[in-house]
DNA sequence: CATAGCATGTAAGGAGTTACATGATTTT
DNA sequence: AAAATCATGTAACTCCTTACATGCTATG
């Protein structure tokens, strides 16, 4: 049930069209939750259904119609609800740490190139991530409250890549000593 | 597709049943993926049946038999050609984000109850994490291969563990600052 | 004698992915 | 003229979670 919560954060920050979240799901929602359009599409008719959320058609010029969606009351008062029942961390699933589990049973060549690709993707995300940082939270005592709970969703981007990076390069090295052995 | 990977993973490093497959995949395997058994069970049936992995029935005195299982050649063969493939990072998808990014809808008390809450389990496991260090990678350089594999994926928990703590002392600063000045 | 551990499953439903589908406008 | 962007969806399938189900043994 998380991505309904999910979009209901994001449409309480800000009203949207299933396009836009679809979008600020690909960029800076992103730090915390990802889904694709088809998804998104399927949940917002849920939600509508449920009366958590209500949409208006838009009437654009030169552009398709677009329907934009707001939480009602009822809904902020279910997500008010979601916040307060305490959760447990997200358990772990990620493919390159299987593929390093096992990385014995292939040449290290393949996995010294997986760890450089990764390396150069944590990078670019990091990257962008302190582009925000620097664009929309430079005076953060300055900004509206909700602003300080949005920064620290991106500070937890931050040190997520920041941290996937000095990984990359620990496992880097210790593989390449281990190449210098043979 | 990945839960079959993993589970081919961790049977190469070592083959034994679901249930302690299950086991495993709630402990040692854990800081790479999660699982129920109820996963594991209809995985390695499917399995079985593609010929990637095969089980011989053990008997067992004053217990109920196990099935042990073991990855085939053609298992193994799949598992490397899955890891000779590029992926991408795992996209984040976290119920303690999305709380915070909304956290403002709240009372500042609960979303610092879930920090604190949150900053407990991550010390715990941190400190599981450690001890498995100890035990088993206290001399590196004198351990085989394979074992260098694993203690990647350990050091990937330790520093993921280790940064979201850092990120809580620092959410729970923040929110704290904005408390007294209230 | 109750609880925890060993051991393996089925069934139903919800969540997520991949592929298909349409059609206008704006930019290169 | 082609490609990208805007905008919204359906269908089929796979994956994952939750609940149900059984039965024996060892420990406290």
């Amino acid at each position: 049930m998380a991505l309904a919560h999910a979009i209901l954060a994001a449409l309480v920050e800000a009203p949207c069209s299933g396009y836009d979240l679809a979008k600020r799901f690909d960029g800076s929602v992103g730090f915390f939750w990802s889904a694709s359009h088809q998804q998104i599409y399927r949940e917002l008719s849920k939600l509508e259904d449920q009366e958590w959320i209500s949409s208006e058609t838009i009437l654009q010029a030169g552009r398709p119609d677009k329907r934009l969606y707001s939480v009602t009351d009822l809904g902020q008062q279910h997500l008010k609800e979601w916040i307060a029942q305490p959760c447990e961390p997200t358990p772990i699933k990620d493919d390159l740490l299987v593929k390093i589990f096992a990385g014995h049973i292939v040449s290290n060549k393949i996995i010294l190139a997986e760890l450089e690709h990764h390396q150069k993707a944590h990078l670019e995300k990091l990257s962008t991530y302190r582009d925000l940082e620097q664009h929309y939270f430079n005076d953060l005592q300055e900004l509206p409250e909700a602003a300080k709970f949005q920064y620290l969703t991106l500070l937890n981007g931050i040190t997520y890549e920041t941290n996937w990076l000095a990984w990359c390069n620990q496992a880097m090295e210790l593989l390449n000593q281990t190449v210098e052995k043979l």
